[in-house]
DNA sequence: CGTGGTTTTGAGCCCGTTCAAGTATCGTGG
DNA sequence: CCACGATACTTGAACGGGCTCAAAACCACG
């Protein structure tokens, strides 16, 4: 499902949040030229940890998860990404992680190849990507802390305080979605499925979120869920 | 103790390895006359987690750990960066992390907003550190994986396989020594001194390691301890 | 030699896991 | 619209890996 025209650009969403942001509109044709917009449908597999780097993606609408896992089954999602953001880490020549959708979700695709002549052509795109690279790197920095020395509670509170209403831009606040299953909250937090499940219904008898149907999770108390996340 | 002349970027030893590799030789002084070569000993500071980024800094010699912790104790070094690689990742205007030398270290200090500067001049320079962040962000979701989903005994020998013969490039090979206190390498694996203690003294009851004077520890079968690090 | 910091070792405990059973929710087709 | 099965979630009981607390051993330094 590829929306065709090369000028969609001008008028893309996240451009100012990407580095697309970094070209002036009257140059933005020959950014248009060297991408493909790609619709993928929750858990629809977008990389392959290992395959050979072809692509780098950059979000234009919903949600992706970068996991590894090892043949025994364990898994470990290393990042989410979220509108604007792009993804596709090769550490030289090959994926670090495999991403999929946990989200409908809209991708521009561009050759990495491509990018890097767009990028000599406009080092503002390079300067954009750097930046955006720090801030990805300072997130992991909060996971590698997050995972190495915070309690089953302050994992999920501090995951909540990051990600819900991240998801779904339309209705913010009050009804933060999040479109993860235990399991795969879990797999983000270290943990086990059981263990999320019975911190957060441990947090519903405390009124700090309410489930809902479909169980999904509310917050009521944000203060002090803050609180509880730490840092 | 700053080394003053100029001309000395030509003979960096480590210069192809880093982003000034990217420079033409007859370019190199223009890089030379923003950096500052600075000299620290094991355990001061090199920066401090949340003060104003100003300087981003490239290590010529010597390893750095970056570290972030909570008032109540609680630590986890959240990267550990050899010489050729650059530190002091800002997520805006501060440092997310403090540097502290592992050991005798001389760093090149950059002024950010120089660089900056410089960057727009030399583009490849932008490139090359673009390159390196990957490569970190690839080093980050190693450790991601790890602190998520590893047993003690894998991290431990997964730590081993890292980083042993990586600080002290005279004698790699057999006696690799790790400059790291037990809790050092607890904070790095999110492990508390005594799990670290348990797990190496296991491995030399298995003769996996040798430990020897002052607790440093020799890796004697290389090939078992990578079965067992996983992945 | 003492002294002080690091490392090792031991004993007991607890948080989060494992295993297992039961419940809710959703999609599908009759 | 409901019955059905599949999947996800919850709950309980028991276990165990790694933690905590405490003491002893080691080593560097004066």
């Amino acid at each position: 499902m590829e929306h065709a025209p090369y000028t969609v650009c001008k008028t893309c969403t996240i451009r100012t949040k990407s580095f697309c942001g970094a070209l002036p509109v009257r140059s933005l044709d020959s950014l248009a030229n060297t991408r493909r917009l790609v619709r993928f449908e929750r858990r629809q597999t977008i990389v392959c940890e290992g395959a050979t780097a072809v692509s780098l993606f950059n979000i234009v609408s919903g949600v992706v998860k970068l996991y590894r896992s090892l043949p025994d089954g364990r898994t470990q999602i290393v990042g989410i990404r979220l509108p604007g953001e792009f993804f596709a880490i090769a550490d030289g020549e090959k994926y670090t992680a495999t991403a999929e959708a946990l989200t409908s979700v809209v991708v521009c695709r561009f050759s990495r190849s491509r990018l890097k002549q767009l990028m000599q052509q406009f080092p503002q795109i390079q300067a954009r990507l750097l930046e955006m690279s720090y801030r990805h790197l300072a997130a992991a920095q909060d996971q590698i802390f997050l995972l190495g020395r915070k309690t089953a509670r302050e994992k999920v509170a501090s995951f909540l305080m990051r990600y819900s209403g991240k998801f779904d831009p339309e209705r913010m606040d009050k009804y933060r979605r999040v479109p993860m299953t235990r399991t795969e909250i879990a797999d983000f937090l270290g943990l086990t499925t059981e263990t999320v499940s019975r911190v957060l219904t441990s947090f519903a008898r405390e009124k700090l979120v309410a489930i809902d149907l479909s169980h999904s999770v509310r917050l009521l108390n944000i203060d002090l869920l803050r609180k509880i996340a730490g840092n």
